[in-house]
DNA sequence: TCCACCATGTTAGTGACTAACATGGTGGGG
DNA sequence: CCCCACCATGTTAGTCACTAACATGGTGGA
């Protein structure tokens, strides 16, 4: 049922989350993690483009676009993009929350770690904002309203992953809940 | 009056913005951009920590941080943090326009440049909502706020860099003004 | 003029990543 | 049940970013 590569693949993320959690990031080399799940280091890299990958492996992408064109386009961009995130939360195939945690935690606690997650955030934003362009939304807006929206998400999931206690859903709907319209008197539109 | 080591930084930032441009950030090596100034290898490395360094260098955390803590406090995080950005590009000491706009160009068409450059912001976000803390903002809430505003100013620079026209400075506050609360029929609080 | 210090060079090493080619296990067709 | 083709994997050798330890030379001040 599993194929070879999916069990190739399972083994080096499980190896290397479990070596990366031990001993850090940078004190752990891509010969080991291949070692460690029965594999060498050619094969790690036919599988994971760098070595930061193999924690920041996340297909979600597609999903996320959709989900933009889900909503109202009466809606301003900012509040379109922002209920998408909120809506496609829900959806999500989640894997193991300790597993999540575990990732996150390791991006949360190293720099180049970091930074490769933003750039993994830079094609999601792309994506998002493809999507508001097709319906007319000029570029530069578009970019902004997905940068915004990204920005306060990755906040919320990087002091998450820092340590703070409760769950992951609900600090994602209130960060992006403070990129909110205030509601207006009475009667929402 | 310029020091020597004043000089030899500045002729190595020269060297490598012009041999990037001209042939690519990543068909240049350390070694000739080191050359290419006058010194080895090992000297460029003592004036930037790493190869992106040359190209991402910007010193404004400081005055980001003032700029927040000078905002009303009966402000929303995310309205003082929006503000603060305005007014403090105003302020900010530029460089050449040209210099700057080759700069943003290398950084918005190269992957690894980008990623370097959100890692940077993240200090500057930790530093706005850093000054936000201080001020009794709840620490996922200034992330949050600083967060979606760096996001926003950071996706109409990359659009900037990547061939758009007109100014900067329009573009960054045409930005942030989607951040912007909409306003109250009349009489602004 | 001399001395002390600091910027720089030299050398040697590690580790991420790539390219070219060799090989072996696996699955499907005979 | 066997054979063959193919694809995942290994081997080897190389480039380049980055680091550490130590040697050296020019510059500025006493």
């Amino acid at each position: 049922m599993t194929s070879r590569t999916e069990r190739t693949r399972a083994a080096l993320q499980g190896a290397a989350l479990q070596l990366f959690t031990e001993r850090g990031f940078d004190h752990v080399t891509v010969e080991e993690v291949a070692t460690a799940a029965g594999v060498s280091h050619m094969t790690f890299f036919r599988y994971f483009p760098t070595k930061e990958a193999v924690v920041l492996d996340d297909p979600y992408d597609p999903v996320l676009g959709d989900a933009v064109r889900a909503q109202p386009a009466a809606l301003s961009p900012l509040e379109r993009v922002r209920r998408a995130l909120l809506m496609a939360w829900g959806t999500l195939p989640e894997p193991g929350e300790d597993e999540t945690r575990a990732r996150v935690a390791l991006v949360a606690g190293h720099d180049g770690l970091r930074a490769k997650a933003w750039a993994n955030n830079q094609r999601t934003q792309d994506v998002l904002a493809d999507a508001l362009v097709e319906d007319g939304v000029p570029p530069l807006e578009a970019q902004v309203a997905a940068g915004a929206c990204l920005g306060a998400l990755m906040a919320a999931l990087l002091d998450w992953g820092a340590g703070g206690e409760g769950g992951l859903g609900d600090r994602i709907s209130s960060a992006l809940g403070q990129l909110a319209p205030p509601p207006i008197a009475e009667g929402v539109p």
